[in-house]
DNA sequence: TCAAAAGTGTTTATTATACACCCATGA
DNA sequence: TCATGGGTGTATAATAAACACTTTTGA
């Protein structure tokens, strides 16, 4: 089957059970091997990249739209999600869809609501679909061309996650269940965008009470192997209320 | 004209010019005689009131047709405005509705976004439309009984807002042209929601060095009157992008 | 003389930021 | 012995928060 069928297919389906000129974006963020990721993928057909995204059903709220289709797209359920943003300038598609038939679904101008997602980079699986040739998570410092204007949309995601940073459980929805404090501290630096005293950020966190060691057998390393932590979410949520704290 | 049919003119009108789907509400702030108000409405027909707020052009940016919507409700443009959060669960405006014809533009599911205004209260004219009986000034902590969900946008407005007090120029824009010390520091409690140390207060503020000293003749007190300041307009701007300092 | 406004001085507590050590661990 | 991680002590600067006092102004 062409692109071109296939998206046909999508339009008609579309036509049939979503709300015409609402559409979702979603900036996947993961932590790996001290980057931060975000989730992209290639629509067949394009040379470009773009962020996940999808359609609301007529009947459905927002919000599970969006958790929808990032579990259609990471097989992930209980994301964590925010929206930080919606994208409604005329002509955002415009330019990238100038070549596709009048009539299809894709063409019509969208509002779209964009959301940033919080991963646990070692339990996703990016899923490729039917309209999709690849979906790779990418290094946020190493992006490839985005289309439309999705390179707005995840650079006011990132700007969003920052603002976010002391009131959100970052750590809790981007870190694995068990961590070690350089991954925590790294984290932290990526986001904020510049480097932390090592031992003033571990003595905050442990401040923070937050955080509870696990037993668990390190990697063998050539030198002292780092303490495994989890967090005590209950202790987490209760700290984030009143915000840990601004400033470094 | 009954009620019902100026509501049928609008939704033709709607049908005609307009994205469906797509909303705008609108939480306008004011600063009036020590307290916040906000610029409330009530629809021909309704007995409850609501914020104002209107749909999308078909060829309309989102944030244009904020600037439009408010321009015809209070005579005002150059206002300062900020998307704050999308409201898009199913069955919003349900009950609301409930007694109005199925194929009422009005009677659509909407994926509404909120924006809130900041506007100096002594420039605005609330205008009453041709759908609505009555437009007017609300305070904040007497407020009548919200259509839908107005409730809650108001209150996430709210919310907004108080996020962002150190990064917009809230005074700048609440506050007329010339304002006294006493002015500005009551508006900042009214939005933190606590008193602040009236000494420590002036000093901050004068520190920023963005106040003005304004040659203006005083009204007539039985006391000392007070200076009236403006604010240097670059300065301001200058400073938010650091931010305002927060907490206090 | 009073009430509201303006302006400063000062103290205390808290926090951020740095620098400097110490020790532990496993190849 | 080295590289990395973990932990702590301490000193300085900056800031927040509180209290107090003085002065100004116009009725």
């Amino acid at each position: 089957m062409s692109h071109l069928d296939l998206f046909e297919r999508a339009s008609e389906l579309a036509y049939r059970s979503c709300l015409p000129h609402v559409s979702i974006d979603c900036a996947v963020f993961g932590f790996h091997e001290s980057s931060l990721k975000v989730l992209l993928l290639k629509m067949k057909g394009f040379d470009k990249w773009g962020l996940p995204g999808g359609y609301v059903k007529k009947d459905e709220n927002l919000d599970a739209a969006a958790y929808r289709i990032l579990k259609a797209r990471t097989g992930a359920s209980n994301i964590y999600l925010e929206q930080f943003r919606v994208f409604g300038q005329t002509g955002r598609s415009e330019h990238e869809l100038a070549h596709w038939p009048e009539h299809l679904w894709q063409k019509q101008r969208f509002i779209s609501t964009g959301y940033y997602a919080l991963v646990d980079y070692t339990t996703i699986i990016p899923v490729v679909d039917r309209i999709s040739e690849q979906c790779e998570w990418k290094d946020i410092d190493d992006l490839p061309d985005l289309m439309m204007d999705h390179q707005d949309i995840l650079h006011s995601a990132l700007t969003a996650l920052r603002r976010n940073i002391h009131y959100s459980p970052i750590g809790l929805n981007l870190l694995p269940k068990a961590f070690t404090m350089p991954q925590l501290q790294k984290l932290y630096e990526l986001i904020l965008g510049k480097k932390l005293h090592r031992g003033n950020f571990q003595r905050k966190m442990h401040g923070f009470d937050i955080l509870v060691k696990e037993d668990i057998v390190p990697v063998k390393t050539s030198h002292r192997p780092p303490i495994y932590y989890s967090f005590d979410i209950e202790k987490y949520n209760n700290a984030l209320k009143y915000g840990l704290r601004q400033e470094w």
